[in-house]
DNA sequence: AGCCTTTGACCAGCG
DNA sequence: TCGCTGGTCAAAGGC
């Protein structure tokens, strides 16, 4: 037990550091939830419309394959596994560039958005009517729920596969987490509150071992782990002030198979039981998060991936911060500083199983807080991952925001194409157009014979 | 009986 | 060193 806690207590400081996060747009709680194939679809969805002119560099999702792909045959795209990529390359995303600018969504190796697809708040629970079919089938569906809660969507270790999981299977099964903002909803006169006492139903079972107040929350904190012997997982869920949950945050990754007949001991497959609804709704909730602290299992336990260890950290001190964003680009790093802020470069550490190191700058005008960290793939150098923490509090500076690429605090920046899926908290007034069509991207995908 | 939640106390990290 | 805070323990009680 003083090892386990020791571990894991590691695991905490070392996760004290950035939390790499997906901020979704804001709907309202009557809505049905998007499902985690809309989730992805935000994930890459920046309307190049809606990208306001301190961020030069946003791209739609669409524009970004029409940018990047280039004709390039790569297998990306949502597949059914054929055109899977090898290992390696899976475990960077949605195909990996070969060398040279090449189209895609790269997750470094710490991040996944599979385990989006599969997070357990991505579920419904007390909104009886949102069985939703999986596979393709749904897929318009998502493409209707445009607006979304202001999810911090953040992967969770391990969840159960789905067709829509499938579609994004290149994607390397990592844990991430992030920080996340409740934003409140304003635009809409919402239900009754719809309160859960306990948390989605994930498939596993779980134990509350632990409630506190926790500071600047009304509501307290939750603590929960895995029943299952040994099993290391736990998870934090946390409360709105209406009582809603706003955050759920999975630490370490469940060593064993969902319980079966769990379904059978609930009664029936119901609206909690998220595992009814893989590639479904989301949680009902109209404000949620999933995190994963991404604590490791073992030292012993992925020996042969030591991607799978590398972890992106959270800071506590991100989820005051608005408008958390992660950027995924393939690019080089002096691309990635190029975001028309300057930045001063203020560490860099060399991580476990990953050669690169990870770079962290700070945004050089005097008051502004904005932190992002750069991290390289370690398989290829060339795929990053820029988290940002913060929001800058000022415009981009005069001679960076006509988008053109100038001097910078820290490097020259060169005109390399740059890939980048970004991911903001976007204002309510524009979420809807910021989400893009899921199903487009697909046909897109199958257009470009990327599926 | 077994499993679960509740809840106060304890512990460790951090500033 | 001390107080604050978050995380965990474990007894008690409920289902």
């Amino acid at each position: 037990m003083a090892d386990a806690n020791s571990q894991e207590e590691k695991a905490r400081s070392i996760n004290s550091t950035i939390r790499p996060t997906v901020a979704l747009p804001a709907r309202p709680a009557f809505e049905a939830s998007p499902g985690p194939l809309t989730l992805a679809s935000s994930l890459f969805a920046v309307e190049t419309d809606e990208a306001d002119a301190n961020e030069p560099n946003c791209q739609s999702y669409t524009q970004l394959l029409i940018g990047t792909i280039g004709g390039a045959g790569a297998g990306a795209g949502a597949s059914g596994g054929n055109d899977r990529v090898d290992n390696e390359r899976g475990r960077m995303g949605v195909g990996m560039p070969t060398g040279q600018q090449q189209p895609h969504f790269l997750l470094s190796p710490g991040l996944s958005p599979s385990p989006f697809l599969d997070s357990p708040s991505f579920y419904p629970h007390q909104l009886p009517n949102f069985g939703m079919p999986t596979g393709p089938q749904m897929i318009p569906q998502a493409s209707n729920m445009s607006s979304h809660p202001p999810f911090k969507l953040l992967s969770q270790p391990e969840y159960p596969s789905s067709s829509l999981h499938h579609a994004f299977s290149q994607f390397q099964e990592m844990p991430i987490h992030t920080g996340y903002k409740p934003q409140p909803n304003t635009n809409r006169a919402q239900p009754a509150s719809i309160v859960v006492d306990k948390p989605a139903d994930d498939g596993y079972n779980w134990r509350k071992y632990g409630q506190k107040m926790v500071k600047g929350s009304e509501y307290p904190r939750s603590y929960y782990r895995c029943t299952h012997t040994n099993c290391p997982v736990k998870k934090k869920v946390e409360h709105s002030a209406d009582g809603q949950i706003t955050e759920i945050i999975y630490k370490g990754k469940h060593n064993h198979e969902k319980p079966p007949n769990k379904r059978n001991k609930d009664g029936g497959a119901g609206p909690n039981d998220i595992s009814e609804y893989d590639s479904g709704y989301t949680d009902s909730k109209n404000q949620a998060s999933i995190s994963s602290d991404s604590e490791e299992v073992g030292d012993d336990g992925d020996d042969g991936d030591n991607d799978a260890k590398r972890r992106i950290a959270s800071s506590s001190s991100q989820r005051t911060l608005t408008e958390p964003r992660i950027i995924v680009q393939t690019t080089s790093e002096v691309d990635l500083l190029d975001d028309g802020y300057r930045w001063r470069k203020y560490g860099q550490k060399v991580v476990k199983g990953n050669p690169h190191p990870r770079s962290y700058y700070k945004c050089t005008y005097i008051g502004c807080n904005v932190r992002k960290h750069i991290e390289r793939a370690s398989s290829d150098p060339k795929a990053v991952i820029t988290t940002y923490e913060g929001k800058h509090n000022h415009e981009v500076p005069a001679s960076r925001a006509s988008g053109q690429s100038s001097s910078n605090a820290v490097f020259q920046p060169n005109n390399n194409t740059q890939n980048i899926l970004e991911n903001r908290m976007p204002s309510n007034q524009d979420s809807i157009k910021r989400t893009t069509d899921f199903s487009n991207m697909l046909q897109f995908k199958k257009e470009n014979n990327l599926i």
